[in-house]
DNA sequence: TATGAATGAGAATTCATTCAT
DNA sequence: GATGAATGAATTCTCATTCAT
């Protein structure tokens, strides 16, 4: 009827899209964002959402599977990273150390996925509850299997593993929300710090002094950090 | 047209549909949930709902503020009984507890409230993130006086409270939502306990023997609890 | 949003709609026809339409209901005047000649219904066709049942009953479509009396005279028509 | 952008595309299909339909007025072969079962295409309404003028021509549509034996014997066959 | 010639809100 | 007070058509 505008590759199209798709989630809500935001966004016209993705839905959906993805691959390499260290002999607690940044830094460079997954689609909107669930499952079960290995290791006191993985990870994602995305922290080793102390001190196991630990894990973690 | 069905004392029809609206908000969230569902689940017709509500909005801000507004007021009585404990001398890990308990006990007679808050009025709906920000600010400020007044004590080791405040509200959420909300349990001393002992440990002051302190608090706390 | 303008009884706004829909899809076939269209002839707003029927295909679905309803009441009453003669003695000619002129005469005063059947439903557009095809069999099948009926009494002779039908059929329905939706004709009796004619010298059995069979009946049929 | 599939001769192509437009359209209606529909049968990209026809109602058009062309020709044959018969002396009878064995069978050779005009262009689809008017009763014409022939010549009682036409319209196009189209009959000359005797027997003038002449012609066109 | 990305008018449908009864 | 018919803005999605490459 009228004349396209501007013309560009398809993948570079729809990773504008998505990129638009994610400011206006991010911005307003899945429920009130509109296809024609995003369009807008994108300075699209309506009809040409409808050729890179089918619906409203599934582009929110490939915005929390890309998220996750993400995430988990982080999570993976955090896990690896704290067998490594019992394998090796070094300090777990530096692994554990640089887990916990690595956690902080994926969130904080990936801000508006981090506010879409934290704000909106937590919330027992549609049909994303299910999907959401089962992810943030997954990550939860990284969690906990961190925490049996560390018990198991002798580096834990015994304590109840669900418990402890619920105020572990309401932590982190509070420190997220408030210190990452609301303040733009981007200290993000002081800031894993703070919540690594917190928890070795909670957690270290009757005959070991948490505060030695504590700052020697940190001076190695400098020392490595320096080659 | 047709005739009225039931005729209601003002506060008592008001109060129905409160109960509907909260019920269908927790049940399909804020945008989703739609008047008409209200009403049904109200047993109401279309327009009387307007004759209680100026609109979806004001009926959900009403909700929310209901929710901080008696949240508010349980703060206030734990800031209390913290005050107090430091008169009477007695020991504030005490009043800690019953504090940290007294949270979850709100929350866990509230399901549907603190779904509502946690789950849908946390999502930046910029309706209400203003409001809702306020709210929250207020609570974070209860935690961050109560923190405070612990250093000042010298009970706390000193620290960001800033940070701190945000270990422990995310902790305190993700068990709410977890423990309560997902797995309804109602022990909530022994959930209380589990957060305020990795508290103590994470933040007891260099001097101060945090076991003896747990092991101490929690016997006086269980004799009181006999009177 | 803004204000309701003309109030009407539920039933009578019902029946505003269909006959508005009824004229659209007469005039413009059932795809090209659309909801506004509708409202616009019914003078309602878009809303409205949607207060009484579910989607443009559920009231269309319903329009051919009705016609296949109130046809299939006009067979059945055929049917039965056709068994009341041979149980009698009256002669059958009489009562097929009453018969046909009675299928005419129902399409001429439901000259859109007609149209729509006729023009619209038999495409085999969406999900009509099968309900469509199912409705018009069972018309059918009442014809071949008369025709059986009429072979077996030895007013016809033996012969291919599905053709039969196939033809009696479609010169009925094209009459239908040429001369009383085309041209309005009104004159049913002398219609059907080309048809019957038609069909009772194609169809007399060997030993009978047709024209004298003709010629009876039809004097026969004005002379109860005068009583 | 990317490279052309199959460069094919202009009329081969264009044939190609009238090909899937005919099997769309006859599948889902004119309304329903779209270009997409056609363009993936065709195996053709977007824009190429354009190269070839100017809009969707074109080709439709085209198909409408093709169907028109080609049964056009078969009824001028029909015409001749009557006429031919008349000035030979030979029996008119014959070549009128002929012509009618031929409309059966073209529309058999052109299934598709009946289709279409039956079901689909026949719905008062306003953009074609007026020309299938007009091409359908070129053809009505046709058929018009030979019972005029033939009653001229004393073969036909003295009948009301233009409803005798929609009789025999009428079943000449359901037995097309019931065994043709959806019986997959090809016994064409048995087909148009039924519809000849019917007529013959409905329009043979008094001093004839129909059922003579009936055996008659079915006769002498097996001998004609033969040769 | 052929391609397919881009366009935007238009379609069906939803739902908060109004107001005559 | 209570009702529910009526409203229309807004939303998601479709598809014929255009045109730069």
């Amino acid at each position: 009827m009228s004349s396209p505008r501007r013309r560009l590759p398809k993948e570079q199209r729809k990773a504008e899209i998505i990129e638009a798709a994610l400011k206006v989630f991010a911005e307003k809500g899945y429920r009130k964002a509109s296809i024609t935001d995003i369009n807008r966004k994108a300075r699209i016209a309506r009809g040409t959402f409808y050729q890179y993705f089918e619906s409203k839905s599934q582009i929110f959906l490939e915005l929390i599977e890309s998220y996750f993805t993400d995430y988990a691959a982080i999570l993976r390499e955090n896990q690896k990273r704290l067998e490594r260290a019992f394998k090796d002999g070094s300090d777990p607690l530096v692994a554990w150390r640089e887990n916990v940044a690595s956690v902080f830094r994926f969130h904080s460079e990936n801000p508006l996925l981090t506010e879409l997954i934290y704000q909106q689609a937590i919330g027992r909107d549609e049909d994303f509850a299910t999907r959401v669930g089962e992810l943030s499952n997954l990550a939860r079960g990284q969690l906990v299997r961190s925490f049996k290995l560390m018990e198991k290791r002798g580096l834990q006191r015994p304590s109840d593993i669900e418990v402890m993985t619920s105020i572990a990870t309401g932590a982190a994602m509070n420190m997220i929300m408030v210190h990452i995305l609301r303040d733009n922290r981007t200290d993000f080793d002081a800031l894993a710090d703070e919540l690594v102390d917190n928890q070795v001190r909670a957690l270290a196991p009757p005959g070991i002094n948490a505060e030695h630990a504590i700052q020697a894990s940190k001076k190695r973690r400098d020392e490595k950090r320096k080659a």
